[in-house]
RNA sequence: CGGGCUGUAGUGUAACGGUAGCACGAGACGUUUGGGACGUUUUAGUCCGGGUUCAAAUCCCGGCAGCCCGACCA
């Protein structure tokens, strides 16, 4: 790797991975804090980001006939506690409205921190036939979880995802739309963001507060800490039966349907963030780059050469824009090259593509790579073709060393000794052999912070024999991953 | 929600209880421009609410917000 330029102002990634965090979200200009705790306002290269999101995995929603919708942000109180885990788990951190129109409400309305209440009791007015199964309904919205300890996009009082509810006969198919949301997020981060990540089954008491069994997508954080990326529900007949959502079936037997829910949430930008950046800032991959390339102009001082510069840059911007990339053209000459690099830089985009006199003359451009720094030059005859290629390559580089960072930072251990050495050393992920006992997991945890990530999905079938816990020393049937989280 | 640290122009900082200063930024003009330029000039601030005091950025109390450490979570 070429040198990393540091950035004024910016902590290094190496020295305290928090600090950088919060600077680059602050200087990359993708969110600021707002003025209630927790609450963070995302400025348009963020949203960016969102939009990007949003518009891949609609894409593949809709292809799957889930149909988008909007339930209210309010859900009255009494709806709210009829499922007896769910509120228990959401209780803590609800939002509550008791005052509007000047006036005390005579009932109090939970600001939603999630929609699975409001849309089953729905559900039971919509489906009364097998004919009206599957119903696949999604809505991307805010929603709102007062958590005691916020940290920007990681973990905010609100956030935008989208949740996904659907109902179908019976568990069977249920579980296929349940996988299938869990690979469109894997699917999602290992082609989009360029993030090897993990995933699996939460155990019995990490999963969703209702569930019948999550499943989630685990990123491993530079740090070795874990990230729960996106989640993906089988909540079998937990909130049907509450709300009666019943069907007839071909014989005409009263049936509880089976249900499921999904979500990714802005707290994906934040794993983005931590896995690619450097200490020059925010790295970009390609697939989800707002924009892909910026064409940088160099004029020395030159009055004329500005002039032809620029129409060089327009140019080139033309090709591109052409051949599909997304391009921003830079021929700011009143600010130094150098602050126009270093802030680029800092925002992420893949690829910078200098343009001056010794350009100009040569009939080519210098191609500078965001994530190594390596540099050379292309004729612009061929850059229609090289650029396109070339982000192509960045994406599956990105990717590559987010594969290696994961694996480097997971290890397999046998014995509790090991476990706790290595926890408390270095912080990463650990495989492990657990017995699935909740008071094991739970001391554990109280012993090194790390909890269960997830029992990864290509080792469920597998079951071991013979082999005791890590820690317990029961009979353990599977290697769980655990890790700290965030 | 418990413990610790913190809060001064847009940002970063300084000021013993006694004139709120400096740098960057932003605006104007001029000179500059192949990795964060320079001069002149203008601009802008003590988180909020109480208290102590002749006098509060400074001390005390409460609130709000940020960071770190716990418990909780996407």
């Amino acid at each position: 790797m070429s040198k990393v330029f540091g950035k004024k102002g910016l902590t290094k990634k190496s020295e305290n991975i928090s600090d950088w965090y919060h600077d680059v979200v602050l200087r990359a200009g993708l969110a600021e804090y707002a003025d209630v705790k927790g609450c963070m306002i995302i400025k348009p290269h963020g949203y960016a980001l969102w939009e990007k999101t949003q518009s891949v995995l609609d894409g593949w929603f809709k292809e799957d006939g889930v149909q988008n919708c909007y339930f209210p942000v309010f859900i009255p109180m009494s709806a709210f506690q009829k499922e007896k885990e769910h509120v228990e788990g959401f209780s803590p951190e609800l939002a509550v409205v008791t005052h509007a129109g000047g006036e005390e409400l005579a009932e109090p309305l939970a600001v939603r921190p999630t929609s699975e209440i409001v849309i089953t009791q729905k559900f039971s007015d919509w489906v009364q036939s097998h004919r009206d199964l599957p119903m696949k309904l999604n809505q991307w919205c805010n929603i709102v979880r007062w958590e005691k300890r916020t940290y920007p996009f990681l973990r905010t009082s609100e956030f935008l995802w989208q949740e996904g509810h659907t109902v179908h006969a019976d568990k069977k198919d249920a579980m296929v739309m349940v996988m299938t949301a869990l690979e469109w997020y894997s699917k999602f981060y290992r082609g989009y963001f360029a993030i090897a990540p993990y995933v699996g089954l939460k155990s019995q008491s990490e999963k969703f507060a209702g569930a019948e069994d999550t499943y989630s997508v685990e990123i491993v954080v530079p740090d070795g800490k874990a990230l729960q990326s996106a989640t993906s529900h089988y909540l079998a007949d937990h909130f049907t039966k509450v709300f009666n959502v019943e069907y007839l079936d071909e014989e005409g037997n009263k049936k509880l349907a089976h249900q499921t829910s999904w979500g990714l949430s802005t707290r994906a930008i934040g794993g983005l963030i931590f896995v690619h950046g450097d200490d020059s800032g925010l790295v970009l991959p390609p697939a989800v780059a707002p924009q892909q390339v910026v064409i940088i102009g160099i004029a020395g001082k030159d009055q004329e050469m500005e002039e032809k510069v620029a129409t060089y840059v327009g140019h080139i911007h033309k090709i591109l824009k052409d051949a599909g990339v997304r391009v921003v053209s830079d021929i700011d000459f009143r600010k130094t090259l150098g602050f126009r690099i270093n802030d680029w830089e800092l925002k992420g985009v893949p690829l910078r593509i200098e343009v001056g006199g010794k350009e100009l003359e040569a009939q080519n451009t210098t191609l500078v790579r965001r994530d190594t720094f390596a540099k050379h030059q292309t004729n612009t005859d061929l850059l229609s073709l090289e650029v396109p290629a070339l982000l192509e390559i960045i994406q599956k580089d990105l990717y590559k060393k987010s594969e290696q960072s994961r694996n480097d930072l997971t290890t397999e251990v046998s014995t509790w000794d090991e476990f706790k050495s290595v926890m408390t050393d270095k912080k990463m992920f650990i495989r492990a052999p657990w017995c699935e006992d909740a008071s094991c997991e739970a001391t554990i945890k109280e012993e090194t912070k790390a909890g269960t990530r997830c029992l990864e999905l290509d080792r469920i079938q597998e079951v071991l024999s013979d082999t005791p816990c890590v820690h317990c020393g029961k009979p353990a049937l599977h290697k769980w991953l655990f890790a700290q989280s965030y």
